[in-house]
DNA sequence: AAGGCGGGGAG
DNA sequence: CTCCCAGCCTT
């Protein structure tokens, strides 16, 4: 697109944005701190579902000192519950990116902001617009749909030509007068108005341009065409009780929950009943030379059930007359304490139903 | 290009 | 149940 056609899109999707957007925090600032963090935040999660981890990890870390400054345990503390770890993680060694590549400062040129961990373009985008005005156009799942719509697009969104279009799109279509706005303004649309399903297009202020409203094909769009398999795994635990204490360990590893806390595991390829597990290696290994464990509660057991993943895991409460040699690797602390640890939002309702 | 990574809400 | 949310990183 060139000159000035964008203006069709612009003037209705702005003044329809002026009146309809939602009153967010992050939003009515230019602090591009604030607004990385806001980014981060609400990566592959809903507003409702951020707000609150914004607002207490803006108060227990209002600047990138410190956050640079923090543990990452703590960091992954502020997290807890909201999925995506390495979203932390990753903020945390970006914080302390900018204090040692720049000064402390956050970023302004594009280029050094995309270079940080956890920022790719979407959230470089984001942030360039918001805080600096420059002319990016962000492109998430909201402006995928809403253009795909629009121009009633099926190329697929997850595939690179797919991709590569759709950021054409969104930079042709982009105010570069007020990006802040009009990113803004899209991805609203987005979120309020042109939802994945059973969207209210007579109420839409772009419905007159829409070529999916004309062709019926509204529904149909954005395709997709990934398929998520879920596979199934299976977590045994063995929350071990000697003296009030009980033993924990950081998830390492490229996996799941990384650095987050647990109770001691024996992951297994299927279903194993306490039976059996007592005759695992890795069972024997951890009580080498304890008779008697006595198990004190009958198993809890629940299906946690992810995106990608069904968790089937055990719960076994077992408390033991004298200390393990099997437990190297964990670290024993009091029971009480475990409220301290970052923990997976499996293990936290575990500890809830506990009480 | 494809897979892994969390958790929750809507329909 | 299915889909998808202000995506990114690794392989």
């Amino acid at each position: 697109m060139s000159g000035m056609e964008n203006m069709e899109f612009i003037v209705p999707l702005e003044k329809w944005y002026l009146e309809n957007k939602r009153d967010l925090p992050w939003r009515n600032t230019t602090d591009p701190y604030v607004i990385w963090i806001s980014e981060v935040i609400l990566q592959q999660t809903r507003v409702i579902q951020g707000l609150d981890y914004f607002n207490r990890f803006m108060t227990r870390f209002p600047d990138v000192a410190s956050l640079a400054e923090a543990e990452e345990d703590e960091v992954l503390k502020y997290w807890q519950g909201l999925g995506y770890y390495s979203r932390a993680r990753n903020l945390h060694t970006a914080a302390r990116q900018i204090m040692d590549d720049f000064g402390g400062l956050f970023p302004k040129n594009y280029r050094d902001v995309l270079s940080l961990k956890g920022i790719g373009e979407y959230t470089a985008a984001a942030i360039c617009s918001f805080a600096y005005r420059q002319p990016y156009a962000v492109v998430d799942g909201n402006v995928y749909r809403v253009l795909a719509r629009l121009f009633d697009i099926d190329v697929p969104i997850d595939s690179t030509p797919g991709k590569k279009l759709f950021v054409k799109l969104a930079s042709d279509l982009l105010d570069k007068k007020r990006p802040d706005v009009y990113n803004q303004a899209i991805m609203e649309l987005g979120a309020l108005q042109c939802v994945p399903r059973s969207p209210h297009c007579e109420l839409c202020p772009l419905s007159d341009k829409c070529l999916s409203l004309i062709s019926g094909r509204v529904e149909k769009l954005p395709v997709k065409q990934g398929k998520t398999v879920v596979k199934p795994r299976f977590f045994n635990y063995l929350c071990i009780s000697y003296q009030g204490d009980t033993w924990i360990r950081q998830r390492k590893g490229k996996d799941i929950w990384e650095n987050l806390y647990e109770f001691v595991l024996i992951e297994t390829d299927k279903e194993y009943s306490f039976e059996e597990l007592q005759h695992t290696e890795e069972y024997c290994r951890i009580f080498n030379g304890l008779g008697k464990v006595k198990v004190t509660a009958l198993p809890l057991q629940k299906r946690h059930v992810l995106s990608h993943r069904i968790i089937n895991a055990y719960f076994y409460s077992i408390e033991i007359e004298s200390v393990p040699e099997g437990l190297s690797g964990y670290i024993r602390i009091p029971y009480t304490e475990l409220e301290n640890y970052a923990v997976s939002r499996l293990t936290h309702i575990y500890l809830e139903q506990r009480k």
